[in-house]
DNA sequence: CCAAAAGTGTTATGTCTACACCCATGA
DNA sequence: TCATGGGTGTAGACATAACACTTTTGG
């Protein structure tokens, strides 16, 4: 492959103000599984706008970051968590009027964890929360901003990415069983999938889920203990679990 | 669903001076098939940094338009085409060093054209080219600022996006056989296509293609003349094509 | 007539879904 | 021993891939 001499461009001669300045901004879906109910983090805004309102953890991008640098700082400050087990970029925004201070053109991160953890409200929150993804879906909750089109977006998005990558391993712990890792589809989907067509698809495919050779205690109503298992690499062409086509079963929420 | 008030901050004693400001541009990869080869547009840049080297069309947001509408007019200023098939945002690139001059933070548009018109070299581009994409994929051609990996990620996206939704008729004419359909799919996945199941598959699918009639005539070589069909509306989980996964077929380029 | 391209039929193979059944545990 | 949840077996429905065959054109 050949390097390429990327200052080419001599940046002499040049005026910066005749071009419209925007500030940039990363807000970051943080998503977590919590009793089988996909959850999200929400801020109480500290700051006008918006004082008060509840919105997505997001800030500012400062000059000598990358997008991705600036999500994962966000992350950081907002929940303490410094690797996050996925970080996507899904999207931009930068409608004229989204910030009635001035334009701003937001980059949309999706940021996965396994646990909650400490959440830390940052200097410029109030407040955290922790709220069902779908209480956010229904419109019950107020979102400052355009955040509840961004929030709809990323939704959208884990759903399409947990039928094509393995996003799903990311939710759950470093060893996981195969009812936790369902729980992650079926919660995030709003449906219900046969446990035992499951757990063919799943281990079926190659290098997907490898078992540990452990077993998980029972819970306190008894049941046989499930296998360990903790994830494979990703594959070739999506992953093995897939949402159904014609015979739509009952959904959950 | 509730109507929210948008404008709820008060944008009052406001300093926008306190935050760093980008330039923030739209990047298009303008693609089209010729002759079963899936084809991208580069201009020749006319003005500093990278002067002379080949990148893809784009230009400054401006304060007033969305990046929608932005990447709408850089595509109408570049192609003449003010109504392109498909034009979808596709990903954000901020890295500090990515534009020599200043803070650019580009968001990348992929359009889908069914012809290529009469293109048009705009005032800050000297020329105009169409290149096979497989060209800019082997890094034949040097491209401008990180416009090579933009690219690259465009290409991902169409070829995910041909197996998820509808885009494949964005490529073909009002009425299309479905040899120039199956065209689309070869010529940006790279395989060959049994053309018996493709039919089935594509006919099968409701409401996917609708059939007018009418024939379209044959080639100069002969042969039964096809049927033309036009698209359908979009459907459900996916569209009726997919990629091998196993049993992959000789590819053709 | 032959070659070429479109469209149909057929068959073996693989995958998906539903659900019956067995296994290991807590109370 | 019963309830609960994990794991296996299996049969029918459905989808996929390969390829032989028929149809309709140009030369």
């Amino acid at each position: 492959m050949v390097t390429k001499s990327y200052k080419a461009g001599a940046p002499e001669q040049y005026d910066p103000s005749q071009f419209p300045a925007f500030a940039v901004t990363v807000d970051v879906v943080i998503l977590t599984m919590s009793d089988g109910v996909l959850h999200m983090l929400l801020v109480r805004r500290g700051e006008t706008p918006f004082k008060g309102m509840w919105a997505i953890p997001g800030g500012f991008k400062r000059p000598n970051e990358t997008l991705h640098e600036a999500a994962r700082r966000e992350l950081a400050e907002e929940t303490g968590v410094d690797v996050p087990t996925l970080l996507t970029q899904f999207g931009a925004y930068g409608d004229p009027d989204r910030d009635p201070r001035m334009n701003v053109v937001t980059i949309g991160y999706l940021a996965v964890l396994r646990e909650v953890g400490a959440i830390v409200a940052g200097t410029d929150a109030a407040e955290a929360l922790l709220v069902p993804v779908a209480d956010v879906l229904r419109g019950r909750l107020d979102l400052a901003f355009d955040h509840e089109q961004i929030v709809r977006d990323a939704i959208e998005r884990v759903r399409t990415e947990l039928e094509v990558t393995g996003i799903a391993t990311a939710f759950v712990g470093q060893t996981f069983t195969l009812a936790e890792l369902r729980a992650v589809y079926e919660g995030t989907w709003g449906v219900q999938l046969d446990a035992a067509n499951f757990r063919r698809s799943v281990v079926a495919e190659d290098g997907w889920v490898i078992p540990t050779g452990r077993l998980a205690p029972p819970g306190p109503s008894g049941g046989r203990p499930a296998e360990l298992y903790r994830a494979g690499k990703a594959w070739k062409h999506g992953g093995p679990i897939h949402r159904l086509k014609s015979t739509e079963r009952k959904s959950r929420q």
